[in-house]
RNA sequence: UCCACGGUAGCUCAACGGUUAGAGCACCUGGCUGUUAACCAGGGGGCUGUGGGUUCGAAUCCCACCCGUGGAGCCA
């Protein structure tokens, strides 16, 4: 693709095709330093960076004098030859002729310098144009299209679910709660997957894409209150079909970002060849084996005592993984791992049991390496009208509002599967960002909801 | 929600209960033909989160509140 038909204007994407050339670009200032008669802008289009130069008895004296007075993310349109530099930051520069400035910025506040935390995040809808976050946004839009493309070119139809809920799709974790006019409450979805399961009935393979909400109060580098998820579901798939969908989705948006955004994971000082690594097959194990690995490593489970003493015991079967333990089994991994057949009583109402173990349902996580933690949840899901309903009986759940959900088992009941992959999570991972605020661009958590 | 830590210049941080609360960066002025977080010289910049208390004297000690950070639990 070259340049398009639209009135845009060269970008700086096109400049090494455009070399020796004139061109026109219009963008910010990102930064700038000068030397007497010799002045350098770093210049961004939102394309990416580039250098200016500016030399004094090359330019008229308005242009130098322009050049000299431009303050940082003033929006100019500048003119010049294009030059292949070793000396200039990505290799090509501009050497202006012209420089017109759009709006003189006073005063930006998110200087090239070190910055806290606190700070970044008051100022998000200016600290998406630094190199770092736009590189970490271009990987999470390649993330995003690298499921698409997966996905739609392997016979799943894309099905949106409502965000507008009537009810929990898992009754334990908490819901952020709203009034609907005069039906009551709604709340916001925690997961489109109730409503996969019914497209799946309809289209055989389908998949879900959108935010969801939790409104828990956790407080970690892993947890937003507004995520994204994707969540495919397809009928006759057992849970085998699933874990193998599940590998070959996430080493191909592995293999896709490492493919088309090089420079990004570049800017990100991310280790390609750890990435390069992530091919078919990953590991699996049982819960019951991973088990016995977090107790032969000696990792303790840290419980709360009823009268609020703490204390430290071996690992019991039948808990569910926390973040040291997660941590523990993937210390042994270079690829991601599935965990299948967890203990019924730690997963979700929905999951088949084991025919084989009715302690055991047919779930599945998938951790990552590197810190990257649980980025797939899934299961094949219960199909038995009367299994079903006795689970939503054990749970306390509304029985009513699982009155459609039910229906999906009285008329063509199939076996299913499908899984949830988290989206910030996952880019959270393949960047080696350390927190999940930075892959999305307006992080919602729990005590922060501006910008 | 629980545990730990923090809040001082626009930003990142110093300052034993004791002069007029400092430094680097940013900003402004001047110098420099290859800067990569340039460098050199000069300049302006403060209700020490809020409220109360202890004290001859509080940024510093005590209490409460507000705001934030890291982690736990829960989860993708």
């Amino acid at each position: 693709m070259g340049i398009s038909r639209y009135r845009t204007y060269r970008q700086i994407a096109d400049l090494p095709q455009l070399v020796g050339q004139y061109v026109q670009l219009r963008g910010w200032i990102a930064d700038r330093t000068d030397k007497g008669r010799l002045q350098f802008l770093r210049f961004r289009d939102g394309s990416g960076f580039c250098q200016l130069v500016v030399f004094q008895p090359e330019v008229p004296a308005e242009v130098f004098e322009a050049a000299r007075s431009v303050t940082q993310e003033s929006s100019v349109i500048v003119g010049g030859i294009v030059r292949q530099d070793e000396r200039a930051p990505g290799g090509y520069e501009l050497q202006v002729r012209e420089l017109q400035i759009m709006q003189l910025a006073q005063g930006y506040p998110i200087t090239p310098k070190e910055h806290g935390v606190e700070f970044l995040l008051e100022h998000r809808h200016l600290w998406l144009r630094s190199p770092r976050q736009h590189a970490i946004m271009r990987v999470r839009a390649a993330v995003i299209r690298a499921i698409c493309e997966f996905l739609d070119s392997n016979g799943f139809i894309r099905i949106d679910a409502p965000i507008l809920t009537a009810a929990a799709c898992e009754g334990t974790t908490t819901l952020f709660e709203l009034d609907y006019f005069d039906l009551g409450k709604a709340y916001l979805s925690q997961s489109g997957q109730l409503y996969a399961e019914a497209a799946a009935m309809a289209h055989g393979r389908v998949y879900t894409l959108g935010p969801t909400f939790r409104a828990e109060r956790s407080k970690t580098r892993r947890h937003l209150t507004e995520f994204w998820m994707v969540e495919p579901e397809a009928a006759f798939f057992d849970l085998e079909d699933d874990m193998d969908l599940a590998e070959d989705l996430v080493e191909y948006i592995v293999q896709y970002v490492l493919r088309h955004c090089e420079r990004e994971l570049r800017t990100l000082g991310r280790d390609l060849s750890r990435l390069e690594r992530i091919r078919r097959p990953f590991y699996r194990m049982t819960y019951t084996e991973a088990v016995e690995l977090i107790q032969r490593k000696g990792v303790k489970l840290h419980r709360k005592l009823p009268d609020g003493r703490e204390e430290m015991v071996d690992f019991p079967w039948g808990e569910d993984f926390g973040a040291p333990q997660e941590e523990a089994i993937m210390e042994e991994f270079d690829k991601p791992c599935i965990i299948h057949r967890y203990p019924a009583a730690v997963k979700a109402f929905y999951m088949k049991r084991d025919p084989d173990n009715p302690e055991l349902v047919l779930a599945m996580d998938m951790l990552a390496p590197e810190g990257g933690g649980e980025i797939i949840g899934g299961s094949q899901r219960e199909d038995d009208y009367e299994a079903l309903l006795q689970r939503i009986r054990e749970h306390g759940l509304p029985e009513e509002a699982f009155r459609w959900y039910l229906d999906l088992r009285l008329y063509g009941s199939v076996p299913h599967s499908g899984f949830g992959l988290g989206i910030e999570r996952t880019v959270k991972w393949i960047t080696g960002v350390q927190h999940i605020r930075e892959t999305i661009p307006f992080p919602r958590m729990l005590y922060r909801l501006v910008p």
